[in-house]
DNA sequence: CACAAAAATGAAAAAAATTTGCAATATTTG
DNA sequence: CAAATATTGCAAATTTTTTTCATTTTTGTG
């Protein structure tokens, strides 16, 4: 139900007349029956002036799982950066819990994520590991509504604005190989993660394009720290030396690296490693990490601009996709 | 000026008994004319069922600079967390480009927050280096509106909760002490930075409570990498061995250690170190950094509690403050 | 402390906005 | 192609909001 004067002045106590007076009055007073009537305006959900932020600004949703690490600042720090030079503001929202620990979801987020509609001007998804069947009950649910998924995926129903990570792979490999190295290794990250695959498919692809490059070994990892460790102890068993390293993610590879120093292995003596992400720790490690790097206010930016042409456009191309360039940031764990 | 149907319904072409038909429609039918009503509904800021969000939640805005760093994730994430079991939903604010990169502030921001309080039940404020002068004319806008700031500070004219920093530097002292180091260091933060300053003078008080402790060297950082690298070069110039150095933030202790690393200095041998703020990076590094942990989800469940009893009760104690506490995680970096 | 001026309040009238009934069109379905 | 269904605009009916006016409360001053 609509909220109205009577039910915020049934909720104060104070009559229908003194609501409207209060609300309605440009420069707020802050006395007690004031605040009262604000509080109780906002409780009930009553539209009041001033509440409407200002100017022609279109809202767009940023739907995410809030995440510990420094790659969910770095999302939002872009997103939030993009929105300065352009006529959009944003906000973000949470889908609470509904990812687990192996990044597979637990609640379906789909009927939530429609309702959001309703109430912003666009909608960014950030949900790694939504399935296929949910972009597409998504892309039912909101019909022409702009909305734009930030993860690479296969023939989604949805419009694409994601980072190129599949060059991302095949640059680090062609950077292997260009530094003289034939034989190669893998850490990759969760099967069921989109990105996970491109990074690692652009990396083997490269591979596999020249018959002098070889994958020798391969390790599932799951993006964490420990699953890099338990890499190396792997890596170590298998007595693999003098290969180049592709860590699918760079927190991979810094248990990687942490657990081949506390072994006495030396880098580059013993392997070479690039990882990807770019994390400010790259720089802090030694040797220093090689690393993909991604501009996340270019994917802010560009997807902005993407809701902003579909909200006045209303073109109806589905499954378009833009891919935001990486960079490769070489560093000393690379360098021979 | 408030919204009417009869805009919107000039904004869309359409009859206004049309467009409040479609508005107040329950299940929507996304034809053409309906998603162009939302739209303009949208745009015009046109209240609408469906919008308000549900239930009786009350929202309160968490108002920072978004900027890099697992930091603010892990803020956020706390904060987010600790609604969960809560009569309130989040929603993260930023203030745009008030800081530079010095942490002063560049535009006053004090109006915009003044005017954020019409629009949610709640303020939290993460805004280091917003001086006391702002805070005060902050409270004087918004009145017994309820406001807290997370981040400490002297005779604040709102209340705070913010993590108990000064015992956290006090600890890293006490830390030092028992594992038998009689001289010390630090390397300090921003000095216009309020949450720095305390966990100095923690550190610098145990200190100078005995008459066994020294400290030998102190270094003026900024809390970045950097600064933690320039620290070195100053701490080797003066030929200083065998102390116990406390790194303001983590930081500043990466850069450090890296340095270190580089000029063949040994970590116990040469100095032990600790830091703050426990990033994930401290298990990740070599040997794996002492540090202070802050338990972001204690802090944003008490902010949120504050906040809410304050909604309720409405009475006016001002300058209230809680102390989140801290603990001490002790590894490699400090085993000697 | 009395007293005037200013501000706040509620009841009810006036104005404005929204919803609904109805008939005319448009679109879909069999 | 006709029947059924859905969409639309106009105008009447209804609901909500604003304003007017009289009364009460608060504030400021001698």
């Amino acid at each position: 139900m609509r909220a109205t004067l009577k039910q915020v002045a049934d909720d104060t106590g104070l009559s229908i007349a003194t609501v409207s007076r209060a609300l309605r009055r440009k420069n707020r007073r802050y006395s007690v029956n004031e605040e009262k009537i604000y509080a109780a305006a906002r409780k009930l959900g009553y539209p009041f002036i001033g509440e409407s932020d200002s100017s022609d600004k279109t809202t767009i949703a940023l739907v995410t799982e809030i995440r510990q690490g420094e790659f969910y600042s770095s999302l939002f720090h872009g997103l939030h950066v993009a929105t300065r030079d352009s006529q959009s503001d944003i906000v973000f929202v949470n889908v609470d819990g509904a990812l687990d620990n192996n990044y597979n979801w637990q609640e379906d987020p789909v009927d939530y994520i429609i309702n959001l509609s309703k109430k912003y001007s666009g909608i960014c998804l950030f949900l790694p590991g939504l399935n296929k069947e949910s972009y597409a009950a998504i892309k039912e649910g909101v019909g022409t509504y702009p909305i734009v998924s930030l993860i690479p995926g296969k023939n989604l129903k949805v419009d694409t604005v994601s980072f190129d990570s599949y060059s991302g792979g095949y640059m680090i490999a062609k950077h292997f190989e260009e530094i003289g190295y034939n034989n190669m290794g893998i850490i990759t990250g969760p099967g069921n993660v989109m990105d996970s695959s491109f990074r690692k498919n652009g990396f083997v692809d490269h591979i596999n394009e020249r018959s002098n490059l070889n994958l020798l070994w391969s390790f599932e990892g799951d993006f964490s720290s420990e699953s890099g460790s338990q890499a190396f102890l792997d890596f170590k068993e298998r007595g693999l030396k003098k290969i180049a390293i592709f860590g699918c993610n760079d927190h991979s590879c810094f248990g990687f690296m942490k657990a081949a120093n506390e072994n006495g292995y030396k880098i580059p003596e013993d392997f070479i490693i690039a990882g990807y992400d770019n994390l400010s720790f790259c720089e802090s490690i030694t040797p220093e990490l090689t690393s993909i790097s991604t501009d996340f206010e270019s994917l802010g930016k560009r997807a902005i601009r993407t809701i902003e042409n579909m909200v006045s456009e209303k073109k109806e191309i589905i499954g378009q996709v833009s891919m935001i360039p990486v960079n490769i940031v070489i560093r000393k764990s690379t360098k021979v």
